[in-house]
DNA sequence: AAGTGTGAAAAGTTTCACAGCG
DNA sequence: CGCTGTGAAACTTTTCACACTT
């Protein structure tokens, strides 16, 4: 078990230099240097280079990383070889829209089922894969096995809800609720605060 | 001209910490301690005094800090007084499923109006403002002095329609498109990468 | 000659611990 | 006495610069 410490933000960049590689696949390049793929990644290249070390040794002196080769063995650090079942809680305003913003399947995660209070409600609001009562979330993701959920209810039920998912074994949430989850050390959570983000912008404008 | 440095994630975390400050509001809280407010913020107790510091003192010594005024004065600093006009480019899949989520609107952002390629289309996905033809796109940030943008075009068009906002007068842009930027340093860019939120997670999860 | 891998320096950020005020 | 404000210490992350390989 490797223990050394590396950044967790290399772990961020490690994502968006696959997005990078799989371009220049695209696009028929066979090997690429540290400055180029720094270039389009939008770090230095000192940086990616030590991201990349972080993990192994994968380039050639003189010549630079081979396209393919770096893609695939990010996407098998990434835990991305197999395809990741994801449920989505909480089918209201944001979670509707991000069920029908086909993006999170087109990167190779599938949402397989969405909860929500009320069901038919959300089923109404055109979404397009099963939705079913935030009381069987327990008993769907024991059965198949869910390790990732996107969360979008409502602040006051947050927590609650986390801590269902996290009983019944999920290890990883993807959080647009804007509460701070209090979860085990184990378990991963990601905050995407859209409003947030939106309001750092405004401080920097004049 | 204050040129302290202030790092720049203690400015992502004021605006947690005015939302954590609002919700004590509507409790009717008047007075919070550093250790309350951080605990509900996520973060330590020194770390929320040293990035309040980085401002100004705002605290009693013996009692904590003032909710409402505390709150008014972040409110403030972020250039949220006044309610700042926002566009929206590229109204697909994401764009409209972002005007449909009320959440900017909830937080004191309006989105004034929205651009497409092809506005009939996106009108047709039923957003609920009005959507114009990309090509308008200067005259109507120039004329209502747009400064924030949301970018929701196709990786291949982001960099071109930023490069065009820049010039008309926006100087922040909160980007959804997966495409590092390449914009002059006074401008303000938020990266969101919805896919590669949820790829961070699998790294994770065994 | 071109370009990786990496120790060591620099920069940036967080945490500690305590003086000082109400 | 409780709690803020803050300099200094600890830690993390980034950048530099160059030895080394193909």
């Amino acid at each position: 078990m490797e223990k050394i410490d590396i950044p967790k933000k290399a772990i961020y960049r490690l994502s968006i230099y696959h997005r990078c590689l799989q371009r220049l696949q695209d696009n028929g390049q066979e090997t690429v240097s540290s400055t180029a793929l720094a270039k389009v990644a939008g770090v230095k290249p000192a940086q990616l280079r030590k991201d990349l070390a972080y993990f192994g040794q994968f380039g050639t002196r003189g010549l630079g990383y081979p396209v393919e080769t770096l893609g695939s063995m990010i996407r098998d650090l990434l835990g991305r070889e197999r395809l990741q079942p994801v449920v989505l809680v909480g089918a209201g305003n944001l979670g509707s829209a991000l069920l029908r913003y086909q993006g999170f399947q087109k990167e190779g995660f599938e949402v397989v089922c969405a909860f929500d209070a009320d069901p038919d409600a959300a089923r109404s609001r055109g979404v397009g894969i099963p939705v079913r009562s935030e009381r069987e979330i327990e008993e769907f993701v024991r059965a198949e096995n869910v390790k990732l959920a996107i969360l979008c209810v409502p602040a006051s039920y947050a927590q609650l809800i986390a801590n269902r998912l996290v009983a019944a074994g999920v290890q990883g949430i993807l959080n647009f609720s804007p509460v701070m989850l209090e979860l085990p050390d184990e378990v991963v959570v990601n905050n995407v605060d859209l409003a947030l983000e939106l309001e750092h912008l405004s401080f920097f404008i004049r």
